[in-house]
RNA sequence: AAACCGCAAGUGUGCAGUCGCUGUGUGGCAUAGUCCAUGCAGAGGAAAGUCCGAACUUCACAGGGCAGGGUGCCGGUCGAGAACCUCUGGUUCAAGCCCGGGGGCAGCGGUGCAAGCCGUCUGCCACAGAGAGUGCAACAGAAAGCGAACCGCCACGGGAAACCGCGGUAAGGGUGAAAAGGCGGUGUAAGAGACCACCAGACAUUCCAGUGAUGGGAUGUGCUAUGAAAACCUCCCCGAAGCAAGGCCAAAUAAGAACGCUCUUCCCCGUCGGGAAUAAGAGUUGCCCGCUCAAUUCAAAAGGGUAUCGCUCUGCUUGCAGAGCAGUGCCCUCGAGAGAGCUUUCGGGUCGGCCGCAUUAGAUAAAUGGCUGCAGCUUCGCCACUUGCUGGCGAUUCACAGAAUUCGGCUUACAGCUUCGGUUUCAGC
RNA sequence: GCGGGUGUAACUCAGUUGGUAGAGUGUUUGCUUCCCAAGCAAAAUGUCGCGAGUUCGAAUCUCGUCACCCGCU
């Protein structure tokens, strides 16, 4: 953690232009999303704009929690701002991930979504360094999946 | 003093550091940004429920009816605000809110034989009309409302008697939530407002007090008319929808309108004037009448050729020819019309965006958070002695709950603390 | 932001001019059978979500409140 932070602020920022936004590319990321299931986390991830993520290219992402699973808005606050907060904290990870996988093609103005979503339970909140360390191994393997796609090229 | 209760009021953990978020001011730049630096601001008493109301916006607004809704006594210098006027101010309207008052019901106390009356008392009341109409009042009871006779009481008739018949009677019994003014007396065969005294209540007229609801008094009438309108109803009152209101900008695709061009087809139709009809669309913000607007159909839009019934005229061979008029049939061009395609233009409008959005929050998958330390609170455990609601250490917890146009009121949720009120217990005087 | 619906026995639902709260399934007991199932007979089971009000009387009428479900760009 003090690596991370010595190594520059900007990695651990998250402003809101790096948060997903739009009806059709959040419609589009719901509907033909890949997904990866953890144990209280579940991510899907889309790309626009090019045709498979790669070094260079920017990531949107944006957290969410069902209003039937957890019906208490502070709860729901809550469980959001934690998962925001995983999310900021993990980032080098993805970002180091990321830069080691080959150069998209397209020189990276694509943009590669990805949506998280909360399945826990509606009573017990997780801890943060529980969201933490499923952020990694989420977005680890995430980052495994996208290179070998990136290997096999692109077939559609 | 303690415990408990309270839809009683208030408060609703604090400070510092660090990593981040939103808005905004200022400054910087070989890079003018999705940048950097820095300052400031950044959830609540309920932000919730959406139960009332107001602002604001759009639509509507000659008028009438139906439906729907209304917590419908009075006053206020309480009220978010709004409208108007003669504009330093005034008047009016305005919530299921606040304060005060009036009236009613129940309780309590006093008084009286009783009915009743009185009250610096307590609690409750959606508090217009049941003397406009319709319907309802289970069971019980004779009878539950165009006024009633079961028992009882009394008179008369019959009978030896028990009793029967017939009539009178609402004082008594019984039923019921409710039984037709109350108590006492006169009176009577027995009774009855039949009559009288004292009360209660109704209606009409009138006087006084009060801003008013209303209260008090006088005279007269009739002696009485049940309850319920949160059953229908009558009277009175009430525009609707809502920031997903509304305004602006504006892709792609499809469809629409106008002008022009090209191609195809031709069943029906073929010149006045004035207008008529249709089924039914839109608006009238729940519906209808009425009103307004638009639409559709017919009417619109002309020339030629040919055949023929009829009429008129001309010619003569007197029954034929020619010309004209009108009608009818057929054909051609044309027109309106239908279909397809193309060019240009236009309007509506979807995705999306901006405004609406602020006066110390202003987002749009929705910012106000994470971590650390110290202090505070709750609970638990251990230790210490000065056994006290004492001190220390450690752990744990920190209620209800998250703005989305704004404001006023209501309701509901709520740990701990403070204050207030009530009940009980203990101690002292 | 606006609008609508539901709440009754363990479960699914009825219940209207307001007047003793019901059906089916299930449960229990008995009969039948060598035993079980099926069948027959009987029984038990209710703060009508909660709190007020109107009424002589409320599941029903009115108001408030709680919980759940649905619709509207």
């Amino acid at each position: 953690m003090k690596i991370s932070m010595l190594t520059g602020k900007h990695d651990n920022s998250l402003p809101r232009h790096e948060i997903a936004r739009g009806k059709n590319n959040l419609s589009l990321l719901f509907a033909k999303g890949r997904r990866l299931k953890s144990g209280n986390l579940m991510m899907m991830s889309a790309s626009v704009g090019s045709q498979r993520a790669g070094s260079g290219a920017s990531v949107r992402v944006l957290f969410t929690v069902g209003k039937r699973l957890v019906p208490k808005a502070v709860m729901r606050n809550r469980i959001k701002r934690l998962m925001r907060e995983a999310y900021r904290l993990e980032k080098p990870v993805l970002l180091e991930l990321i830069a080691g996988m080959a150069p998209a093609e397209d020189g990276g103005k694509g943009v590669t979504f990805i949506a998280i979503l909360y399945r826990g339970s509606r009573e017990a909140v997780p801890s943060l360094p529980v969201f933490r360390t499923e952020m990694r191994t989420m977005l680890q393997s995430f980052a495994k999946t996208a290179a070998r796609s990136a290997s096999e090229g692109d077939e559609r």
